[in-house]
Order: structure tokens, then C-alpha cells, then sequence
RNA sequence: UGAGGGUUAGUGUAGCGGCAACACGACGGGUUCUGGCCCCGUUAACAUAGGUUCGAAUCCUAUACCCUCAGCCA
């Protein structure tokens, strides 16, 4: 695949065994007996009654098949979580093969950080990693048997012969001239293909089946073509390599797959798959096929995924904008976070277009119970305490995440002089802004109420400091005279905070389907990525370790970033923004 | 217009001849030292037309619309 940017460093904290949350340590199991879970989808439905009849005598085993030639996906993480999921909940097992019979295509890039993405995600192949590549043998002897039987013949036609002959959608095809010749012959020339002695495209193995046949797939469909290309595991052992349609079926044969499960798209195909199977007399698995995952706003297709990164619309495959696994774990997400997204879009076999909101849904829940909250000020406005004294410091205390008690609390300081958001002061303040405004009083969190007594500006008008007065009495953030405010701010110590690099993060493009758009490119949303520098982050935030995930309160969640974060320069992307009614508010109050 | 799939609230799923359910969203309220979380409430759907049946989202027949297939890709 051209333009493929180079793998990501090699981040110890990736593949980290503790940080991957294994799915066994997931409370809600989705166990076939677990009736109060979700729902069953139709492929349960299917499995619970080859259980019940016996068909694979009680066995469930599924594989993960994807061909190395690119990055996996969110729509990937979907038939991950389905066939991984299938097997540990009906004690099955599930294989990772990599497909891999088209060496112009693929490369040992890929099959590695496949495999870091599907062990990120939570899932354990075992000793079943398999690949395509491991049967050729065996796909050839399949071939010659075919042969044999009749089945399968060696066509002289080149490409376009073959598609000119092939018919069209309301029209038979033509039989080829070579379809007839002997079994001896097909033997002799197939072996020849095998050796090497034909050039590229001069001819190739087609099975024998009906080239008038209504569904076009069954059309004489090609099984073997010759190509004289290294493969990044057989070397130049071949020159012939199997069609997807030959070596699917037969390798979930020879692993003994209960269920083939692939999306949609295959479903022509799945007659051509018991086809061969059936000619052979072979182990015959089941096809099942689901619909694949779409994503509002973003997408999936392998295509459109390269050229965002070969024409330089994203910094990579792992940029946090991508809904590759890559750049979902860069972004910040969490694989509980995108298991319990896939569970929630469940299966079916109806097209659709799954809300982004409910991606994000799920990262918000994980994160809500699992992140520290931190503060920090992205876009800092200085604030004055005038009655405190100087070069003086409290140390306050602060929860660390009111969802979880026990992951206790921390000290930090205050002082005279703060950072506070710009968005939390306005100087002539709509109805429903609750924050901070001349005269107004508002309480900064963990610390004091504080009133604003003065706003300094610069030659052009723009607000660059606020004076405030404190009230002693407030100390840890209530006061004893019971007076409430109607706003809490965070806030950062001026002397104490440390500077930073935080990156905001939206949607890659500006339309719900972006993959109908004419051009891809006049949908791209320009504000996908906006730097901001001089952040102000609480000083803890500045000794985390890469891929640190926290809650920057009031803002979002965030993480540290696993490539650029260093304690020198911390850098830090968000990952979703909390919930925001005020936003709504303004938003409401514009239109 | 050949063949094969599909169509249930805004979105995603459930239902399998007997009260159309769940989640997300939206909207409103409560609570709150995060305009977060949490809690309560509201909104809103069986593509259409016939038929079978005491009774149909479910079974049957048509129709409409959507998707897939004409690679020596997977």
C-alpha cells in the first residue's frame, strides 16, 4: 500500500499488559446465560441453535482474518470484539489469520501492528495466529485435486478477454475457448504456471462452474494467478498466488472454523465459498455475514483511510483525528471504552450509519470512573488576588475523582496570583452565565470564593487581567455564612502551574457521510486540529508518563500524548469534551 | 432493467402470532464545590398496499426505496 506513513515508535506503554485492562477483568460479562445483558443478535441466535442441534458437536470457533495491506479500524475493532467475543463467551476459540495471498499488497508492517491493535483491544489469539501463506502447500494440492475432478481448468484468455467474456449484470457470459481441455492438460499447464515457466497474466486457474450463471461470482471465477513477487513470509518460494474466494474457504476448512463471519459484501460470494468446499468434499464452516460498521462524520474505507494520510490531510495512520485503532489509542481511548461501544451497535444485517456521539458516549463513560480529575487552564486570563498576601502559598486539598473515593486526594497551592479560564469571564455577562463578572462572586474550586473588583485591559480593549478580592472565610470552598454562588471555576497558581502544549481535537470532516460527498476534500473540516500553547496545567500533570489519561475539569478528557509528551513539554491531546450545557446555552441564545 | 440482501422513534438495536422495548440523542426538571456524573420526566417508530387470523412489526402477496456483485483485490 503506497503512502503508508512509517509504525508508530514502539511505546512500552502500549502494549502494556496492565494498561490494556484484559477482558477478563471486564465486569459485565456478556455471557450467552447473562439474559439481563444485551440483547442477542442473529448470529447468537444461529450459534445457540448449532449448540442445541450439535451441528459442530458443541465447538464455536471463528477467526479474525484481516490481510495485512493496511491499519485496522473502528469498523475492524467491530468484527474483532464480534469474533473474539463469540468465542470467550461460548468457550470457543477464535484465530487471528492473516490473509495474505496478494504479496504486491502486503507487508510485515502490517502484520505487526495488527496484531499490537487486536492484543490493545483486550484479546488473546492463543497459539492460533495463523496465516494464509502457512497453506499454500495445501491450497495447491486442493487446486491440482480440483483439477482432477474436473473442476478447475487453466485459462489462456488475458484479463480483459476473461472480463469481456464474463457477460454483464443482465447478460450471460461466453464460455472460453480453453475451458475444455483435458484433465492432463489443465495438470501439466497449472504445474508449469507453478514453475514459473508463463509470464504474468498469460494465464490463470479458473473453476469450472457456469459462465452463464445469474450471480456473476459463479462465473468461471478465477482461483489462481501468477505473480512474480516476493511475499514477505513465502519469499519467492511461489510465483502463483490463491484468490481470496479459493483460499478463504479452504483455510477456515483446515482450522476447523465453526462460523465464518465477514460483513456484507460477501454474501455473493458465500455461494462460491460452499462451492468449493463442496466440490472438494471437504470441513465445511458456515458463512455468516453482518453489516459492517459506517461512523457518522468520519470514514472506514481502506481508500479513502490512505489518501487522508498519503495527501497529508492527517500527520498519519495513528494521528488522533483517524478512526484507526492507532490513532483512537493516541487520541486517548480506552479499549473497555471501545468494547462497550461495539456491544452497544450490536449486529445485524441492515445497513447503517452509527452516531459518532455514541463513540463518544462511551469513552465519557469509561473515563468518568477511571480518570483523576486535574485542573487546567488552556486559554489563561491572570487573575489578581489584591487582599492575599504575597509571595505567599496554601496548599489545598483536592479530590481526585468524586466518582471513586478511593483514589483519594492530592495537595495543591494557591496563591496571589491565578489563571483562570477567558472563557469564564465575560464583562457584560447574557442571561445564564453563571461565571465570573464584574462585582459577581464565584467560588474557585477546592479554594475560595473570590469577587471581581476590577478588569484591566490593553490599548485595544482585549480583558488581560482581572483583580479580585478573596474572602478568608472560605478556605476549602464554602462559606460559613452559608451564602452560595452560582459558579465554580478552576483555576491554575501562576507561580506554581506548569506550561503546556494542549491539542483540541473534532471531527475529521464537516458532514454526516462524508463518503458521498463529490469531493472528499471540500468536506474536510479545517478546524479538525487546533494547537493551543501557553496552556496552564496544575504541576502533577507535568510528571505524567505518555498515554496518561485524566479529566481536565470542567473541559474534557484528555491524555498525555504517547508520541510528543515529554516532562520538558508536556503536550496533551483532548480526547472528548465533557457534556457542556453551557454551550448549548450560547448556541441556543445565537440562533 | 440478472442475482442476492435489506427497510421498527432523530441514531443504533430488541421483538420471532398476543401491551412495540432498550441505549444514545434532543427537550424539561431535580441534585451538585465540575453548567460533569447521577436521578426523574417528555418526545418519538413498525416503508406502502392488500391478504390470512379472534388477533400481524412478526405469516403470505404485491409495490416502493436502499445496499452488494461485471478485479488476474479482499
Amino acid at each position: 500500500m503506497a503512502g503508508s506513513k512509517a509504525n508508530p515508535p514502539q511505546d512500552p506503554n502500549k502494549t502494556d499488559p496492565d494498561k490494556t485492562d484484559p477482558i477478563k477483568t471486564e465486569p459485565k460479562e456478556t455471557n450467552k446465560d447473562n439474559d439481563s445483558a444485551v440483547p442477542k443478535h442473529f448470529i447468537r441466535h444461529i450459534i445457540d441453535e448449532d449448540m442445541a442441534s450439535g451441528k459442530y458437536d458443541g465447538r464455536v470457533v471463528t477467526r479474525f482474518p484481516p490481510e495485512p495491506n493496511g491499519y485496522l479500524h473502528i469498523g475492524h475493532a467491530k468484527s474483532i470484539c464480534l469474533n473474539f467475543g463469540l468465542a470467550r463467551d461460548y468457550n470457543g476459540q477464535c484465530h487471528l489469520r492473516f490473509d495474505d495471498t496478494n504479496p504486491g499488497k502486503e507487508n510485515v508492517e502490517y502484520v505487526d501492528a495488527i496484531q499490537e491493535d487486536v492484543r490493545w483491544l483486550g484479546f488473546d489469539w492463543k497459539e492460533h495466529l495463523h496465516y494464509t501463506s502457512d497453506y499454500f502447500d495445501r491450497l495447491y494440492g486442493y487446486a491440482v485435486e480440483l483439477i482432477k475432478r474436473g473442476k478447475a481448468y487453466v485459462d489462456d484468455q488475458d484479463a480483459e478477454e476473461i472480463r469481456k467474456n464474463r457477460g454483464t449484470l443482465t447478460e450471460p457470459g461466453t464460455n472460453s475457448p480453453y475451458r475444455d481441455r483435458s484433465v492432463a492438460e489443465n495438470l501439466d499447464r497449472f504445474e508449469k504456471m507453478k514453475t514459473g515457466e508463463f509470464a504474468e497474466g498469460t494465464c490463470v486457474l479458473r473453476a469450472k462452474i457456469d459462465m452463464a450463471a445469474p450471480n456473476i461470482i459463479m462465473r468461471d471465477p478465477t482461483l489462481y494467478r501468477i505473480r512474480k513477487l516476493d511475499h514477505h513470509r513465502t519469499a519467492s518460494q511461489w510465483c502463483i498466488y490463491p484468490m481470496y474466494d479459493f483460499a478463504h474457504c479452504l483455510s477456515d476448512s483446515i482450522e476447523k472454523i465453526t462460523h465464518s463471519i465477514c460483513t456484507l459484501e460477501f454474501k455473493n460470494n458465500r455461494e462460491l465459498y460452499d462451492w468449493v468446499l463442496d466440490a472438494l468434499e471437504v470441513y465445511h464452516p458456515q458463512q455468516i455475514e453482518f453489516a459492517r460498521l459506517n461512523l457518522s462524520y468520519t470514514v472506514l474505507s481502506k481508500r479513502k483511510l490512505i489518501s487522508l494520510v498519503s495527501d497529508n490531510h492527517v500527520s498519519g495512520w495513528d494521528d488522533p483525528r483517524m478512526p484507526t485503532i492507532s490513532g483512537l489509542r493516541r487520541r486517548g481511548y480506552t479499549p473497555a471504552a471501545i468494547r462497550n461501544f461495539c456491544e452497544r451497535i450490536s449486529v445485524a444485517r441492515r445497513d447503517s450509519v452509527v452516531d459518532v456521539a455514541l463513540l463518544e458516549h462511551s469513552i465519557r463513560e469509561d473515563l468518568n470512573k477511571t480518570a483523576p480529575r486535574m485542573m487546567a487552564v488552556l486559554n489563561p486570563l491572570r487573575v489578581v488576588i489584591e487582599n492575599f498576601p504575597e509571595d505567599h502559598s496554601e496548599v489545598i486539598e483536592a479530590v481526585n475523582n468524586p466518582e471513586d473515593p478511593a483514589m483519594g486526594t492530592r495537595k495543591i497551592e494557591f496563591s496571589k496570583i491565578l489563571y483562570i479560564e477567558q472563557d469564564d469571564f465575560m464583562e457584560a455577562p447574557p442571561k445564564k452565565f453563571f461565571r465570573l463578572a464584574p462585582g459577581r462572586e464565584v467560588r474557585l474550586r477546592y479554594a475560595y470564593f473570590i469577587t471581581c473588583t476590577e478588569v484591566i485591559k490593553d490599548e485595544s480593549g482585549r480583558v488581560v487581567e482581572l483583580r479580585c478580592s478573596y474572602d478568608p472565610a472560605t478556605r476549602g470552598g464554602d462559606a460559613p455564612d452559608g451564602r452560595k454562588v452560582k459558579a465554580t471555576l478552576h483555576w491554575v497558581s501562576a507561580v506554581h502551574g506548569v506550561d503546556a502544549e494542549v491539542r483540541l481535537y473534532e471531527n475529521l470532516f464537516t458532514v454526516e457521510n462524508p463518503a458521498s460527498a463529490e469531493n472528499f476534500a471540500d468536506v474536510l473540516n479545517e478546524n479538525s486540529v487546533q494547537v493551543l500553547t501557553g496552556c496552564k496545567l496544575e504541576p502533577g500533570l507535568g510528571k505524567r508518563d505518555p498515554g496518561h489519561q485524566c479529566q481536565f475539569e470542567r473541559l474534557g478528557y484528555f491524555c498525555a500524548d504517547i508520541r510528543d509528551y515529554t516532562q520538558q513539554h508536556p503536550v496533551f491531546n483532548r480526547i472528548v469534551t465533557l457534556r457542556d450545557m453551557w454551550a448549548k446555552i450560547k448556541k441556543q441564545q445565537k440562533a
